[in-house]
DNA sequence: CAAGAATTGAGAATCGATTATCATTTCTCC
DNA sequence: GGAGAAATGATAATCGATTCTCAATTCTTG
């Protein structure tokens, strides 16, 4: 199989995805390719080191990856795959939760159900 | 020390915090009491089987404990002390953030920053 | 107070995720 | 083509969180 080239195999299959990937997910997501797992830590790893990528954390799941280049997004975790989808648009009205002497710098929104997919079992 | 009631003694800690503890948070408010951390995590478990409490994952720590007793509510992580404090209303506009196809049967909302205490410094 | 059941704390064991190691392969630059 | 640097895959090691084990303690019921 070809070497040296398997972490940009990894980068554009993460580029690619319709969402942030954990590690496993996108490991399995190369199966065939005979890209090793670490290989895909290593690919990570630098990808958040030279900011091409950021670590981001939806729900249920531990660290998923995805590329900094998107806009602004929040994510649709399906309680049934268990994957996460981008969802693109924001919400107003944060900034009337936040208490008297907190300073707000960011916001996360993660809405959860059942994905196209797997609504139709 | 007492014993056999170590476990309310977990519980009471958890209902008068300001927002849902991890295991760890919830047993160093313990120190002097001399309750063990396995028995946190017994009471934790219990009261979630018996539903009197519920596991929440904020971010960036794991799951936390809260009473399910609590209305409908937020959090807000203060990423300097990594605190999870309630935050309470909601917000709105959530709908029109779901692609066809998607069902939504919850929602999260984060807010993240730094906490009143935390930003004095 | 006695007997058996339940609770407890300490630490060992487990589990999953991530990182480190190492021999091999591939690349780069001459 | 050759030498040294970098990348790779398999797997061992590590790490933190959680669960399990077990002997000691406490509770309950009479």
């Amino acid at each position: 199989m070809q070497r040296a080239k398997q972490q940009s195999t990894v980068l554009q299959a993460l580029d690619e995805a319709d969402g942030p990937l954990s590690a496993r997910e996108l490991w399995s997501r190369l199966s065939g390719t005979g890209v090793g797992l670490a290989t895909v830590y290593r690919a990570l790893q630098r990808g958040v080191e030279d900011g091409t990528l950021e670590a981001v954390e939806v729900l249920g799941g531990g660290v998923r990856y995805e590329p900094r280049s998107r806009e602004h997004h929040h994510h649709f975790l399906c309680s049934t795959c268990n994957h996460a989808f981008d969802l693109f648009g924001c919400v107003e009205g944060l900034e009337s939760l936040i208490p008297a002497g907190f300073r707000m710098t960011g916001h996360e929104v993660v809405l959860l159900g059942t994905c196209d997919a797997c609504g139709d079992a």
